[in-house]
DNA sequence: AATTAAATTTAGACAAATCTAAAAATAATA
DNA sequence: TATTATTTTTAGATTTGTCTAAATTTAATT
């Protein structure tokens, strides 16, 4: 069977809504895609009858095992594309967003694969998050908030919360992107400004916005 | 403004077809584009509306210099991806049409150029077509039928008649392809077969069906 | 020139996706 | 529990692109 690009879309908005262990309700939808409530609604009912998700009416709606993969896959074209994007063609990461989720729709499967092959299997996209295998397979990242890292722990940057300009813009001036090793060395609770240190340069401080924008796993 | 990759497709597909002087038939777009003549008819008048082209009922239809601005737009979005997806993600060149039928539509400026810049501005696809520049313009190709290639003349494989699997099939086991250096040595009128030589080869023959699908210019 | 044939356009209907406004169900609060 | 407030669904329209069948125009033949 074959979807529809706006079929697409509900179905990854799905997916990234229902995280949690409640069922993604139609307010929630129609907010993240731009929507109107009246117009989930319909589109759910459609997506039920092709068997993409579970949904009883004002009971909010959860994917089926088919919507799931289906999730996946495009998820996985978003990501790769992203990558590409930033790797290959010097894209800023803060300017892939809106051009992945258009070339995300494109359906070649062949296509999937030789990209994927071409950028040597990629495990993570530009902002770090994980990207699904060609089984629909993901590494679990269990990342944790830059402001909760203890001290004198050698750590290295593995995400970000958020894929502003804004925040690109800082990041470049401090030199810290996805994959820079760093220690916290001091926190300070007037503020929650942390100090942290890059290996070869001076320590220098961050604010709490910042921190709490930057995931990091343990080396 | 922006157009729906419908109204794209309608605008490279009259853009192909008016390459004579007479004005496109709804008839032949119809074909064309595997749909009926009414649909047609429907959607010149939108795209007239949007003043793409010039169109009177009963009189067939040419793009304007808008339409034609915007066509070769999206035959350089088609012919860069097709360059693409064989140079660097190696597909054969029989297997990129229909991917980049859809890739054409992507519509971010930036990722063109960043594409074209990438590939290192090539000039023409893996079939030998020319790849509108930036401003639209494109190399005049001036090559000529194999069939009609003088004796002795070394001359260069700059196109095909056709993308089949058959032909692709064909020439890669004659080791033939787009660049290919080549001359004519001998023709026979039985069966209109003519014999070629490629440097370094012995000279062998190709059939009259062959000969017509390849195009060379003379170098 | 009259007739037939072919091409093209209109008329009317339909499916997909959306919207606004009103109704119905559920949740929250007094 | 009764009353509000919120969420969600239905009802009815709208837009885009398509189709079939019938009407019209143009082209080709007698
Ligand atoms: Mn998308
Ligand atoms: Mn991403
Ligand atoms: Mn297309
Ligand atoms: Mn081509």
């Amino acid at each position: 069977m074959s979807f529809s690009i706006t079929e697409e879309n509900y179905i990854k908005a799905i997916f990234h809504l229902q995280q949690g262990d409640e069922n993604v309700s139609t307010n929630e939808l129609a907010a993240e895609l731009h929507t109107k409530a009246a117009s989930v609604t319909d589109m759910l009912k459609k997506l039920k009858a092709k068997k993409l998700l579970s949904y009883e009416r004002y009971k909010g709606v959860r994917l089926s095992a088919e919507g799931k993969k289906l999730a996946l896959g495009i998820v996985r074209k978003h990501r790769l594309w992203e990558f590409f994007l930033v790797d290959t063609l010097q894209f800023g990461w803060d300017e892939v967003h809106d051009v992945a989720e258009e070339l995300e729709h494109i359906s070649s499967k062949k296509l999937v694969e030789k990209l994927d092959a071409f950028l040597g299997h990629p495990k993570f996209d530009p902002h770090g998050d994980p990207i699904p295998d060609s089984h629909g397979k993901m590494a679990v990242q269990q990342h944790i908030n830059l402001i909760d890292l203890a001290l004198n722990k050698i750590a290295e940057v593995s995400g970000v919360g958020s894929q502003s300009t804004e925040l690109l813009e800082l990041l470049k001036h401090k030199h810290i992107g996805i994959g820079t090793k760093l220690e916290v060395k001091r926190k300070f609770s007037f503020d929650h400004s942390i100090e942290i240190k890059i290996k070869n340069q001076n320590a220098f401080t961050i604010s709490q916005q910042l921190a709490q924008a930057l995931f990091v796993k343990t080396v």
